[in-house]
DNA sequence: AGTATATTTAGCCACATAACGAAATAATGG
DNA sequence: CCATTATTTCGTTATGTGGCTAAATATACT
């Protein structure tokens, strides 16, 4: 029941499903969801903790960057029979659809502009 | 946005989840789910209300008791896929295990007798 | 080695929420 | 009508959670 229930809670939250739909597309960087979002890198990189201790996200590093992906084997094992009818319902939302236009944007962009951009250098 | 995550919140507690589980086997009155949670009967109706907010369970009053049920035609429409995989998770775990073995019990008793057991009368 | 940079951790604050008891509401029964 | 009883609403309290800034960590670059 443990399981099941960090599970919910940690889709009990409008910002982390956003994260999560946005990872349905494919693997993203911590900076490039923080670019999405518009949080603090803190507030962002506590969500994928949250995220990931639910084991709905797996990450991948190479080099400076952090890469967050949908997890393949969820566990409980249902999340993927869950997960599939929340996105299907999200799809048409205003905030989805605001998303996946802002996404194509920073997809678009470098890694090291974005992250320029996110973080103010002179 | 704001269905789903109304949805997902009122899923994200393990009271609630019990509730619904509970209902599953058809419709029960507040006291009933008093006696399974051995909750206060105020916190348990606000629990209600959460999931009734929510578009999960539906209430038919009957004389002084008050029923409720799963909602037949849940909004957001996935609901139904939604909770028939939870379910199915839950099914195996202690805490439901334990609930159902309680319930079959406080099904056994008569309305009346329950209540006067849980409002301890003199 | 030392600097720059991406991410995480730690500490804090404001707000949400789950719990309870007490009071209010609605229905039955004498 | 009045008492009893099942449920809900209200007010309070303790805990949880999302957000931020600042500091720590880890990797790349010179």
């Amino acid at each position: 029941m443990r399981d099941i229930m960090d599970m919910l809670k940690a889709l009990a939250d409008e910002k982390r499903m956003r994260i999560l739909y946005a990872l349905k597309g494919g693997e993203l960087c911590v900076c490039q969801l923080i670019a999405l979002l518009e949080l603090a890198p803190s507030t962002v990189s506590k969500h994928l903790t949250i995220l990931r201790s639910a084991r709905l996200i797996d990450s991948r590093k190479e080099g400076r960057w952090m890469y967050y992906r949908l997890s393949k084997e969820f566990r409980p094992p249902s999340a993927g029979k869950i997960l599939a009818p929340l996105f299907s319902d999200m799809k048409e939302t205003a905030e989805i659809l605001a998303d996946q236009k802002r996404l194509k944007r920073i997809c678009g962009e470098g890694l090291d502009a974005l992250c320029q951009r996110i973080f103010c250098k002179p």
